[in-house]
DNA sequence: GTCTATATCGGGATAGAC
DNA sequence: GTCTATCCCGATATAGAC
């Protein structure tokens, strides 16, 4: 078995299996006995399993985000210089992700679900290297929404592209999660009809009226709070009609 | 000390850990010495590791869902007869969720963040008593939503629910994880603020047209699969502007 | 009911032969 | 590069004294 072999099917292995069962469930016995390998050959090719989790999610995350941009460039470049719709970007960046969570050769959906878990665990080894790999697509994705949504306060877009990622965290762990809300009657098996789902649900949420925020201090400066308010529901009367 | 305050020291030492690193890395031995018991208790209370975390999601669960209808039980009797409103609705639901998240004395936004968790986490032995605690509040939410939406797909409004739980999920895993996302510029201390945000969001998502699902065999008979398209972009028009 | 001590198992990592 | 054998640790669970 040749090495680049080796390292792929402990790869693919341990993916499986960390979906399955997550990350100290897999023990690297099953992940090798899996992968018809070595029980030593992990630490050869990656040092420690700690270096593998990395790893795995590194080759699935830097794809995935690769694509993103690539969408975006492409929409911008369509755009020729005009600020795009909520809903291009919104499809570059879920869009991709529901593809790829589609897409068997790239992990199909096991990786996106064991993504979102992990996104949520504050675990800071898991944290930190999630946060370099999105760095910078999110970085481009947010200035993207702030053109686009030029009348809605940037934290709000920032809560409202974290409320998305949930979402759609929610919805490609599928009807197996689903069951547990309704045992019955929900198939999953169509991911277009998931996707035009997820889709309107999103920009729904994206284009809400804006809350009626209480008082409160400013976070930096002390500029007063009372103005904040009174902002915010200005914007809403036109962030509710404006979108598309 | 007295048996019952064992069991307590023991419920809240796992929860805080579990919460923290998860069920396997929250070892007996680290439950047992934060709690200032021994090792023994835990077998001698609970039988094993598992009942414990089952007893952990336990007290907890059926403490907010008692919550959660009982308001529900409040907002019918009040509407008398006629069907409640979808903010309503969420209100009884995520509203009573996020004010258990920032209430302290009932496990704070840790039990809620691992309750979120867990949720998405396809383990077989969390996933049957997550279903066996939900069931009785989630049919009765289900069919108030059903009532105050009757042009909307049944279907539809399941997966609008489950969407709606991933997005209340990330909402209390808070800025943590938001940080991820953007390191800087959020601030997630104001629980007034953050629910005000998540429902302007839920309900934007609730009530957005609906999606324009692709035509595909339907699931049991074989009704032709064309009409089904149709009535939804129907019920999108009415849908977008009657609700609220 | 609570303790100590221990049985038993499975984990990650590594040394050293091939 | 890959293998076997093993080290060492920490896990759950339990036996038996108090």
């Amino acid at each position: 078995m040749s090495e680049a072999d080796t390292r792929l099917r402990i790869l693919d292995a341990a993916e499986a299996l960390f979906v399955d069962s997550g990350f100290e469930s897999a023990s690297l016995r099953l992940i090798t006995a899996k992968a018809g390998v070595n029980l030593a050959a992990v630490n050869y090719h990656f040092g420690s399993k700690d270096a593998l989790i990395h790893e795995v999610f590194r080759r699935r995350l830097s794809w995935l985000n690769d694509q993103r941009l690539r969408e975006l460039d492409r929409l911008e470049t369509e755009a020729t210089g005009k600020p795009l719709k909520p809903s291009q970007i919104l499809q570059a960046f879920f869009g991709v992700a529901l593809k790829m969570a589609a897409d068997q050769d790239n992990g199909g959906s096991g990786f996106m679900r064991l993504l979102g878990r992990t996104y949520t665990q504050p675990s800071e080894f898991t944290r930190r290297f999630l946060a370099e790999e999105y760095a910078a697509a999110v970085g481009r994705f947010k200035e993207a929404l702030f053109l686009a949504l030029p009348e809605v306060p940037r934290e709000e877009i920032l809560w409202r592209f974290h409320f998305m990622l949930g979402a759609m965290s929610y919805a490609i762990s599928g009807a197996d999660a689903l069951n547990i809300v309704d045992k019955d009657s929900v198939d999953d098996s169509n991911t277009e009809a998931l996707y035009e789902r997820l889709m309107s649900f999103l920009l729904g949420g994206l284009r809400a009226p804006l809350p009626n925020l209480p008082a409160q201090a400013e976070k930096v400066t002390g500029r007063k709070s009372v103005r904040k308010t009174d902002r915010n529901n200005l914007a809403a009367e036109s962030v509710a009609v404006q979108l598309t």
